[in-house]
RNA sequence: GGGCGAAUAGCUCAGCGGGAGAGCACCUGCCUUACAAGCAGGGGGUCACAGGUUCGAACCCUGUUUCGCCCA
């Protein structure tokens, strides 16, 4: 199973392998029977539209690093994955698709299209999944889902029903934000409002008794005049008082409008009157309504003018306006305003940013629409749904998302559910064709959404009915055989679809069976945790929450851990048109999948941005080939015998190892192990990371390994260079498993060579490691620090005043103290090999030899003599510069100290900590001073 | 307009009451038999600004500035 060259690390040889074994024996399968605790997640299911992006890939690494990660500690775990049918995203591209083939949708009709995107979901919808495969999720793929597959449609049904029911849907005709392009209703959620430079128009509406006098309106949407019912002032504003309950008269049309007063009005914007167009604004349509104004709407489903506007025209205006009809929104703008400018009721044209709204699925700006549409009474879903957080029944992580999940909830309004679309959960609401028709119901020649006005609208192959808000839906699980009222057997089944997001809000437990009463809903329900962006937790987190509450009587997950989006290293969002992807894909193809897990692990941090750059990713391939390269000597110094010796010390009782090396490093391993664990405790995934980045490469690599090299060079204690390969080994198959859940590849692919306790067939299914108590040493830490010190000091020295690295030095060391004195003897081989000195002398009474640099640490100096080997010069400056660190260090510290407030308030052992440091701090600048006299005295 | 959040090394960020840290980048020297995808050493910060609380503030409070996001 390997396929490197040279001296790297090589994934790809690697990684596919890997994958199929654990597919192969069923590692990521969960048992619903299984004794042990339950820990499920359930996936975000990505669009059947999509490929993977490096969203998806952070998203499913977090997932899979918990999942990894609790397997092994043997919880009973399961990752529900599936894909989600993404109505409008896909519909989308299978038009885009027939578009290119010269046809419709309308043209092929609603069966054969929907039959064509189940055939495109066939053909594409594995993509996602094979490419989710390549990052290495351990999901349960035997029990994947899809949005619209039959348990996951029975589930929809049910729901709908119920809430029907329950009295929580209603139908009605309201303005809702639809989009032209898409030809659809879209929930609130669903338009995203940005800045745009417009213009604002000021726009003269002459009095009806007087043409010469008028009220100048200011408009950023002049082609909605046509559908003007009134316009209004600030009822005290002083400007407009005598124009109240007068009349003026629409330009262009002719239409009398009566000037109103309402409050609502800004005195400040624009000239102060505003004109009031119910049918296509929301704030409009509200006074309109208190005003008891008539509302016209003069677009259609496609952004197109009808004739609605000229119902009360004159003759004359009718054949002057003709030419408006059946022309874009966009384009009647620019008509409306030239007609204007020539009737010289166009006043002032000025730059302006405005708030525009546009579809999330294409961009197209969205038009208030009034149609009747299918809604969810919120409040009643809501406040449980408050509760359930606010009572720690779902823990948010960052917990600063629980404030805007409030802010969400409290001002939460009715959603919007259906779509004029095909591709999707066909509502369950039947109209009866006896009953109904034609008070309530009437035939139409045409496609696109029902209303009231007709219009040239595309002609459509099937026969459709325009359903007005008043026709009674008869909502059930499967089509009634007739109307409870009539008897009626011609029914017709409401043509719309529901949002998507109606689907995904019930994928906590429509993926594991309901409304089926199973086995897997009563082990795994409430799943662990939900892992996902924070950009849909209104769209779907919070509909979870409401829909479990309501539809399980419980909570759909404990936490929700809520991460970053990956953008571009300038912060950007990453876009095909900016240029600017990473490819996660291309990713692992060139650096491997550990490499791109590891690195979105590590940058992961609270609620920020992730700016992923590919010098990053490199770096943590270099952590990659560090590993590879560290097993590779350890498996150089490991013979076969020594494997079976490792076997057989690892079930017996292996003695406390006496070296410091061996004490230090076991001691640190169990550090690790508790803080790797406690950081994924806490989902603070990128620490977990740098714990092992820093212990793995910085600990082991830079130290443990070589001291254990001092004891295979030098000629001596076997027993030494016996533990050294057993902790070389042991170290780093515990390490591996750490590693694991963040790294799977390369932690098995070296994993399963090692010599281990179990014989366990992967690492995936081994155990998490468990910190051993007794094996904490502080004071072998405390020691090494003191070595590591000294043999830092030494290498700093030959740096600093530029010995040849191969020259071989003398160092004296004067100690202190026996303690100081016996380290230094044990450990005087390691000192010698790593700081490359040939003579090492300790001694409590040591004279400092000239010309010798000086290293001055707690409890000893060493002398390094330098006779010969560089300029004193050198020296000098260097222990000038360290002199002056150590004084500006004594001075903070003394002021501290002479500082009566401190040392009555302070806390005692900050007190005495200070002290010491004092203390210490001094004995270094006097000794530190002597040495720079004797310095200067011998140039 | 309302809300949330952020400002710490050149870059990305951690630290959130008692010695300013990491990764990357940078500089110097090394092909030292695991690794040049490497090793060793080093430089670099009025912790946005102004006040306040405190014996003590990057950290807590108030205000200011700038930036980002969400909702209208």
């Amino acid at each position: 199973m390997s396929g490197r060259s040279g001296h790297g690390y090589d994934p790809r040889g690697v990684e596919p392998g890997w994958y199929a074994l654990w597919e192969r024996e069923d590692f990521f399968h969960a048992d619903p029977d299984s004794p042990r605790p339950p820990y499920a997640i359930v996936i975000p299911p990505p669009n059947i539209t999509g490929s993977l992006h490096m969203g998806h890939a952070l998203n499913n690494t977090l997932q899979d690093v918990l999942v990894r990660w609790r397997r092994m500690l043997g919880d009973s775990t399961l990752w529900m994955p599936g894909t989600d049918h993404a109505g409008i995203a896909t519909q989308n591209v299978v038009e885009r698709q027939l578009l290119a083939e010269g046809v419709t949708r309308q043209q092929i009709g609603r069966e054969a299209f929907v039959a064509r995107v189940w055939q495109w979901r066939e053909q594409s919808g594995r993509t996602i999944i094979d490419q989710l495969k390549k990052m290495g999720a351990s999901c349960d793929w035997a029990r994947e889902s899809f949005t619209m597959d039959g348990p996951r449609q029975r589930a929809v049904l049910e729901v709908f029903v119920r809430l029907w029911e329950d009295g929580l849907l209603y139908r009605a005709e309201r303005l809702v934000n639809w989009c032209p392009r898409c030809e659809t209703a879209l929930a609130d959620v669903e338009v995203v409002h940005e800045e745009a430079d417009g213009h604002l128009w000021h726009i003269r509406y002459p009095f009806a008794e007087d043409p010469t006098g008028g009220l100048v309106v200011a408009t950023t949407r002049p082609e909605t005049m046509l559908a003007d019912m009134a316009v209004a002032v600030h009822p005290e504003d002083p400007r407009y008082t005598k124009a109240i309950g007068q009349h003026v008269i629409l330009p262009l049309v002719g239409r009398r409008l009566p000037v109103i007063a309402d409050p609502y009005v800004s005195r400040e914007f624009g000239t102060g009157a505003l004109k009031i167009t119910p049918g296509h604004d929301f704030n409009d349509f509200e006074i309109g309504r208190q005003h008891g104004l008539q509302t016209i709407a003069t677009f259609q489903s496609n952004g197109t003018l009808n004739e609605a506007f000229l119902a009360e025209a004159s003759d004359e205006a009718r054949s002057r306006l003709a030419r408006y009809i059946g022309r874009d929104r966009f384009e009647v703008r620019r008509m409306v305003l030239e007609d204007l400018r020539r009737e010289g009721l166009l006043v002032k044209e000025e730059p302006y940013r405005y708030a525009l709204g546009r579809c999330y699925r294409c961009q197209t700006a969205v038009e208030p629409y009034l149609t009747p549409q299918w809604f969810v009474r919120m409040k009643p879903l809501a406040e449980p749904a408050i509760r359930a957080v606010e009572e720690g029944r779902v823990r948010i992580t960052p917990p600063q998302w629980e404030k805007n999940y409030f802010e969400w909830m409290h001002n939460i309004r009715d959603w919007c559910i259906s779509r004029q679309i095909w591709w999707g959960h066909q509502i369950p609401a039947w109209y009866c064709l006896t009953c109904e028709v034609p008070e309530n119901i009437f035939k139409s020649e045409h496609s696109a959404a029902p209303t009231r006005e007709g219009g040239p609208l595309p002609k459509f192959t099937e026969p459709s009915y325009v359903i007005l808000p008043e026709a009674r839906p008869i909502v059930a699980r499967e089509k009634p055989k007739a109307c409870p009222r009539c008897g009626g057997q011609e029914l017709y089944q409401d043509p719309d679809v529901l949002d998507t997001w109606f689907s995904s809000a019930l994928w906590p437990f429509s993926t594991l069976g309901w409304p089926e009463q199973t086995k897997e809903l009563e082990v795994f329900y409430p799943t662990t945790v939900l892992v996902t962006a924070f950009d849909i937790l209104f769209f779907w987190v919070a509909r979870m929450i409401m829909m479990g509450l309501k539809c399980m009587g419980d909570v759909p997950f404990h936490q929700v851990y809520i991460h970053a989006l990956v953008r571009d290293p300038e912060g950007q969002k990453m876009s095909k048109s900016k240029g600017n992807v990473i490819d996660p894909l291309d990713v692992i193809e060139r650096y491997g999948a550990d490499a791109l897990r590891v690195t979105l692990t590590a940058m992961v941090g609270a609620g920020r941005d992730v700016r992923l750059s590919e010098e990053r990713i490199e770096g943590y391939r270099n952590f990659c080939n560090k590993i590879w390269n560290a097993y590779r000597f350890v498996s150089l110094n490991v013979s076969d015998a020594d494997k079976e010796k490792i076997i057989a010390t690892l079930h017996g009782d292996w003695p406390p190892p006496g070296d410091l090396a061996d004490r230090w490093i076991l001691s640190r391993l169990q550090e690790v192990i508790a803080s790797v664990t406690e950081a994924l405790e806490t989902y603070r995934f990128s620490d977990a990371a740098s714990h092992l980045y820093q212990f793995l490469w910085h600990e082991y690599c830079d130290w443990y390994l070589e001291l254990v090299k001092v004891r295979f060079t030098t000629n001596g204690d076997e027993h030494a260079a016996w533990t050294g390969r057993f902790l070389l080994v042991h170290v780093l198959e515990v390490s591996l498993r750490l590693l694991h859940p963040i790294m799977p590849f390369i932690t098995e692919d070296i994993w399963v060579r090692l010599p281990r306790r179990k014989d366990h067939p992967s690492i995936m299914v081994a155990d998490w490691p468990a910190s051993d108590p007794s094996l904490v040493d502080p004071d072998a830490v405390r020691k090494m620090d003191t070595i590591m010190g000294v043999i830092r000091g030494i290498r700093n020295i030959r740096s600093e005043v530029r010995i040849p690295p191969k020259a071989w030095l003398t160092a004296l060391v004067k100690v202190e103290g026996e303690e100081e004195e016996s380290l230094l003897g044990s450990t005087d081989a390691y000192i010698r090999h790593l700081a490359r000195v040939k003579e090492l002398r300790t001694a409590r009474v040591l004279e400092r030899p000239r010309q010798s640099a000086v290293i001055v640490t707690a409890g000893m100096e060493i002398y390094i003599p330098l006779e010969g080997l560089i300029d004193i010069t050198a020296e000098a400056q260097r222990v000038d510069r360290e002199l002056h660190k150590v004084e500006r260090e004594l001075d903070r510290v003394s002021r501290k100290l002479n500082n009566a407030d401190f040392l009555g308030r302070a806390p005692a052992d900050v007190v005495t900590k200070e002290r010491e440091n004092q203390h210490t701090l001094r004995e270094t600048l006097e000794k530190l001073q002597k040495h720079l006299t004797m310095l200067r005295d011998e140039r």
